[in-house]
DNA sequence: ATTAGGG
DNA sequence: CCCTAAT
């Protein structure tokens, strides 16, 4: 029925539209995309196995609910350079055998910090002793503030909803002086230099399930994870990439805070492990390294060596539904990291905190000649592609175990890439439906719009504070208010002419005020196509139509049915005037509409 | 929910 | 395509 209803009102073919798949919202070029997500594969891989042993515990978890119990043998599994946090909230409006068991067995809530500045890094077994070398935990490498683990367990108030986040925060410097007040729903801490970050407590605030993701519904278990970002980077630390047990430990806890001795205890245990794995994370910044992305070496004459470590995964924000498997949870976080590096990214270069805009300048005469100064050397990643893409990433991963590979990949020590400017936001509803269409999106700030305004953001997650001297690669996390995660701007689906030939036709009928009979008649149930893009449409029909070929571009729209586009624009509009005019419309528009018969 | 128009 | 205002 509705096929023979198409066909009678237009004859588009429906099943010819081609599902593209979500564009974000920077164009690049294919070959530069291409590039960028193979060469970041191994970090998606990382993350997505984060997640999904995330997810794993959670749900573990959840089953076995209320107890948390205070075994040490669990609480090896941190994740490094990140604030943990942990929800687990059920549903108690929408899930009777939850709702009847307290309030603290229905909800628990784990926030775990540890030095944000920690890296994660892919490194071969034989550079573990490298790695541990580069600052012993027992000397009291670790920011022992930032290693504090907050687990509390109680009935979020609020809406319940099931959520899982991860959140990396700000570090702090100097770990011994540090000190840690919590206060509500924040977490203020300050080093004697006065350099001080602020941690908000996300608890405070449950995610309440989303509604509607366009067209897609986040059930009452949906799944949020929320990736921030460090900002200061300056620790040193190691931990164990991970992640298994990194939930079984935070849901075992209940102790509302661990000491510094049992973070070290922790790290070094974790440190003995990551050996064993081939893995380790950790970070650079403590070294007398300024810049957590860039490790330099002594400088031999004019030559300016350097490589760039850490790599920093902007904020995602991801939505499953609770009922998604991990695998798929797996894929729609790789699909987030994929969009969000694969969509093209520049490379800028700070200088003191300063961005350099010259690229012909030497290095010399920016002031980056000497060792000192390639401390304050940073890295910004910013939105777009490069038109010549400085760094290639090597992707290596043949040195790892399969076993290390499938449930957690790391990153390549060499990334050369340091992400942080980028801001993303990825939802997903359904993800197994639709994970071809997620679409991620991009905030447009650049790194200089952002050091404009440090730290002015009502939906930061980490405050800012003024940036130190030698704080680089450092850029204050900006949101625009618009465009939340509730919405992603959908892909960009060009109409064919089969379709536009279709559309000209059922406005030759309808006229251009009545976009929704023109939407029925023309594309029928096409969820794809609705009044308002065939509205969009014709108005850009209108506009090609009135320039020179020449400046058209996209699919070439036939000259015929351009100039069909034309009579009836002209047509209609006439006929709205005579409407407006109060003349009698009905009768002049059987007359004129004859034209198109 | 639709329509109209700017972004 | 998105966003809004106005219906």
């Amino acid at each position: 029925m509705v096929v023979k209803r198409r066909l009678n009102c237009g004859g588009f073919d429906f099943s010819s539209i081609p599902k593209a798949p979500r564009s974000t919202r920077r164009k690049v070029s294919t070959t530069e995309r291409d590039d960028d997500v193979d060469s970041h594969i191994t970090a998606f891989d990382l993350l997505a196995s984060l997640a999904g042993k995330l997810l794993e515990e959670s749900e573990s978890s959840s089953s076995t609910s209320s107890t948390y119990g205070g075994d040490d043998s669990q609480e090896d599994h941190l994740l490094a350079g990140k604030m943990i946090k942990l929800e687990q909230v059920e549903d108690v409006y929408n899930n009777n055998k939850l709702a009847s068991k307290s309030p603290s067995e229905i909800t628990s809530e784990t926030s775990l910090r540890i030095p944000s500045d920690c890296v994660l890094e892919q490194t071969p077994v034989s550079d573990c002793k490298r790695a541990l070398d580069l600052k012993p935990l027992e000397s009291g490498g670790i920011t022992e503030e930032t290693g504090v683990v907050n687990v509390g367990a109680g009935f979020e108030q609020g809406e319940a909803t099931n959520g899982l986040m991860i959140t990396d925060t700000i570090s702090l410097k100097d770990p011994s002086h540090e000190s840690v007040h919590r206060d509500g729903s924040k977490l203020v801490c300050r080093d004697d230099d006065e350099n001080y970050c602020k941690y908000y407590k996300f608890s405070d605030k449950s995610y309440r399930p989303m509604t509607r993701v366009g067209h897609r519904r986040i059930t009452k278990k949906s799944m949020v994870i929320k990736y921030g970002r460090a900002v200061v980077p300056r620790s040193k630390c190691f931990k164990d990439t991970r992640t298994d047990g990194c939930l079984k430990a935070l849901y075992r806890k209940r102790k509302l805070c661990y000491g510094y001795n049992q973070w070290k205890h922790e790290s070094v245990r974790r440190k003995r492990r990551l050996c064993d794995k081939g893995w380790v994370v950790y970070s650079d910044g403590g070294g007398g390294l300024s810049s957590e992305s860039v490790t330099n070496s002594p400088v031999k004459g004019e030559s300016v060596k350097l490589s760039i470590k850490s790599f920093r995964i902007p904020e995602l924000f991801i939505e499953v539904p609770g009922t998604a498997t991990v695998g798929s949870l797996k894929r729609t976080v790789m699909e987030a990291v994929t969009a969000l590096l694969g969509d093209g990214i520049r490379i800028g270069v700070l200088v003191q905190g300063k961005k350099v805009r010259d690229d012909k300048s030497t290095l010399s005469q920016t002031g980056l000649s000497c060792r000192e100064n390639l401390d304050n050397l940073g890295f910004t990643l910013e939105p777009g592609s490069s038109e010549n893409p400085v760094i290639s990433m090597p992707t290596d991963s043949t040195n790892l175990s399969e076993r290390s590979a499938a449930s957690s990949p790391a990153l390549d020590s060499r990334s050369p890439f340091l992400l942080q400017d980028a801001h993303h936001v990825i939802n997903i509803g359904t993800c197994v439906e639709n994970s071809q269409e997620l679409v991620p999106y991009q905030i447009d700030i650049t790194a200089d719009e952002r050091q404009q305004q440090p730290s002015s953001d009502s939906r930061a997650i980490v405050p800012v504070p003024p940036m130190e001297p030698d704080a680089l690669a450092i850029v204050p996390l900006k949101e625009k208010p618009k465009r939340t995660e509730l919405s992603q701007r959908r892909t960009r689906r060009p109409f064919s002419v089969t379709e536009v030939e279709s559309l000209v036709h059922a406005v030759e009928e309808l006229g251009t005020g009545r976009w929704r009979d023109v939407k029925l008649r023309s594309f029928g149930d096409a969820s794809h196509r609705t009044y308002v893009d065939l509205k969009d449409k014709w108005k850009t029909l209108v506009h090609t139509a009135s320039i020179s070929p020449q400046q058209r571009r996209g699919e070439p729209v036939p000259q015929e049915l351009l100039d069909r586009v034309l009579a009836a624009h002209r047509h209609w509009s006439q006929h709205q005037v005579k409407q407006n005019g109060k003349h009698q419309a009905a009768a002049t528009m059987v007359v004129e509409s004859g034209a198109f018969m």
